[in-house]
RNA sequence: GGCCGAGUACCCAAGUGGCCUAAGGGGACGGAUUGCAAAUCCGUUAUUCGCGGGUUCAAAUCCCGCCUCGGCCUCCA
């Protein structure tokens, strides 16, 4: 089975093969977070559909060399001068970590050096990988064990400079009389073919956000920088063109070449990477490296809308996973909403989808539980390799494992992740309790969640507060019992009610009374 | 102004020429179950695909026009 995937530099869906030769590593190099605060729910749709996509190339044998950046440099807030100009962001970051903490709004036992800005940069990463892992973010988690394929830029900028000498050498840039190092983009013809944005185009657009001064010293508008000496900036590194800092297209052209090679297979982002940020990207690789294409392919997430409308601090709508995560939603649930709709679409993030997407995992654990339960009951182990083994199991395939090949077709077929689910809802229906196919069936299910990366995470994440709570509950949860034993359901009603005041639910079971967060 | 997407039920969403009198989930409604609930399980829920034309034996799907919404055009996932 080949995995199909549209692509934003030719916009045709293309079968994704390795580069380097069959059954050679496909090598992934994914556009992640800068770390001036924390990422919200938007930037995680463009890194787990990143994530659906590196598990779907393995689901069907391809190994994936997967790296992430976690930008730490040079990202500056004025809009209006593109060049390098404005604040840099950590230390915008950094004036506000201290006025949070004048406040006292850190959460306790939050140290940190407001003024440095690696800390800030390194409090944030680190918040951002605790996020990722919950959310099932397989960089992250491997990172864990292999720390450099989630490069700082930070920690790069021998290579990046390297990459500039190698521009300016080739004839591809050039120190204006600013003191500034350009790209010049009259000397890459394809400038445009990603975004659409050619020159002749960008002429035409006639943004009214360049700024003239700043122009005056570049051979052409669109000649975007590559190293900008300030010897006053927040931070800044000694370099042939004086002490100053690299421009931050630049990130990804070195750690990309440094971790994964010259050319690469493909390069995600979302939708507003494509121009100029990748864009400027092929311009510095393929130059760089002399060699016809940056990434094969390119894949682009599409933006989040949330209930309906762009997501704004200002309109109240913008959400963190961690404000997600403290209203007791299950990071798979959030996983879920956030993957469920095709990548080439905007999507709208509800609080009601995020609702109909924890249902839909309780439905597909309980389903897990009840196939564990039934598999190990019949002692059946699960197949074995032997052909005659492997062919007792197809006599006795169930639902789920005969619907494996449509779930992995789906995928393959430009990330449907829509329809996967569709396929395994109707399988999920099929499921009986008395089968002879439970061991095939479980073992299906999981090869199918190793995509969703769901049903292992499908637990709230619990703060402290909820244990005094917890004991509350179960305290109350006894009276009741010992009320409705006696037939006093006057009580007992009494008792479920001021449970649900307290915003908890209750169920009551065979095997006794469970609760949870409503 | 240039470039690029999208409009399918109350909500989310699949379907890109005939198997579509349109998957799947949520909601709502009906049933089973329950002391009553909740949860669970079963069933019902679009003759119709933004609007108007056209092509075709056949259109949600192709073509033309229009309307609406979103993204990018040097902060951005």
């Amino acid at each position: 089975m080949k995995v199909r995937l549209t692509n934003t530099l030719t916009r045709s869906c293309e079968i994704i093969e390795p580069l380097a030769g069959p059954g050679q590593p496909i090598r992934f190099y994914s556009c992640g977070p800068t770390v001036y605060d924390d990422a919200h729910i938007g930037n995680f749709r463009s890194f787990l559909n990143a994530d659906i996509l590196r598990r779907t190339l393995e689901l069907v044998g391809h190994e994936v060399h997967h790296v992430m950046n976690i930008t730490d440099v040079g990202h500056m807030t004025d809009d209006t001068n593109a060049d390098g100009g404005g604040e840099d962001k950590m230390a915008v970051a950094g004036r506000r970590l201290l006025e949070a903490k004048k406040a006292g709004q850190l959460p306790l036992g939050t140290e940190i050096d407001a003024r440095n800005p690696y800390a800030i940069a390194e409090f944030y990463a680190h918040r951002f990988l605790e996020d990722a892992r919950h959310l099932g973010l397989k960089v992250a988690i491997e990172e864990q064990t292999n720390p450099q394929i989630m490069p700082r830029p930070s920690r790069c900028i021998d290579r990046m400079i390297e990459l500039v000498q190698k521009l300016i050498a080739g004839g591809n840039a050039y120190q204006a009389s600013d003191g500034a190092v350009y790209f010049d983009v009259l000397s890459f013809p394809k400038y445009g073919q990603l975004s659409g944005n050619t020159l002749q185009n960008l002429r035409e657009g006639a943004g009214e956000r360049i700024n003239a001064a700043h122009q005056a010293v570049k051979r052409h508008p669109a000649d975007f920088m590559l190293w900008k000496p300030d010897p006053n900036h927040i931070m800044r590194w000694p370099s042939p063109w004086g002490e100053g800092y690299p421009g931050w297209h630049l990130e990804c052209s070195a750690m990309a070449a440094m971790l994964l090679g010259d050319e690469i297979d493909i390069h995600s982002g979302g939708e507003d990477n494509i121009f100029p940020h990748h864009e400027c990207e092929i311009a510095q690789s393929c130059s760089a490296h002399h060699s016809e294409s940056f990434s094969r392919n390119w894949f682009h997430t599409r933006h989040l809308l949330v209930e309906g409308e762009k997501m704004a601090k200002s309109k109240g709508n913008f959400f963190t996973v961690r404000d997600l995560f403290a209203k007791g939603i299950t990071p798979a649930a959030i996983r879920l909403e956030l993957v469920r709709t095709h990548y080439r679409v905007n999507s709208n993030f509800t609080l009601q989808g995020v609702r109909d997407c924890q249902r839909q995992v309780d439905r597909w654990c309980r389903v897990r539980e009840m196939l564990a339960k039934s598999a190990s009951a019949a002692g059946s182990p699960a197949p074995r390799g032997s052909a005659a083994d492997r062919s007792a199991a197809d006599a006795d395939i169930g639902p789920i494992a005969s619907a494996f090949e449509q779930f992995a077709e789906a995928l393959c077929d430009d990330l449907n992740v829509a329809k996967a689910i569709g396929i395994l809802n109707e399988a999920c229906a099929r499921v009986s309790e008395t089968t002879s196919s439970s061991a095939v069936d479980l073992a299906a299910l999981n090869r199918m969640d190793s995509v969703l990366g769901v049903l292992d995470r499908n637990t709230a994440l619990t703060s402290i507060a909820a244990d005094d709570l917890s004991a509350q509950v179960d305290a109350l949860l006894v009276l009741r019992q010992t009320a409705r034993a006696a037939k006093n359901f006057a009580e007992s009603d009494r008792i479920r009610d001021q449970l649900a005041a307290m915003g908890v639910q209750i169920k009551d079971g065979p095997q006794g009374t469970t609760w949870n967060r409503a």
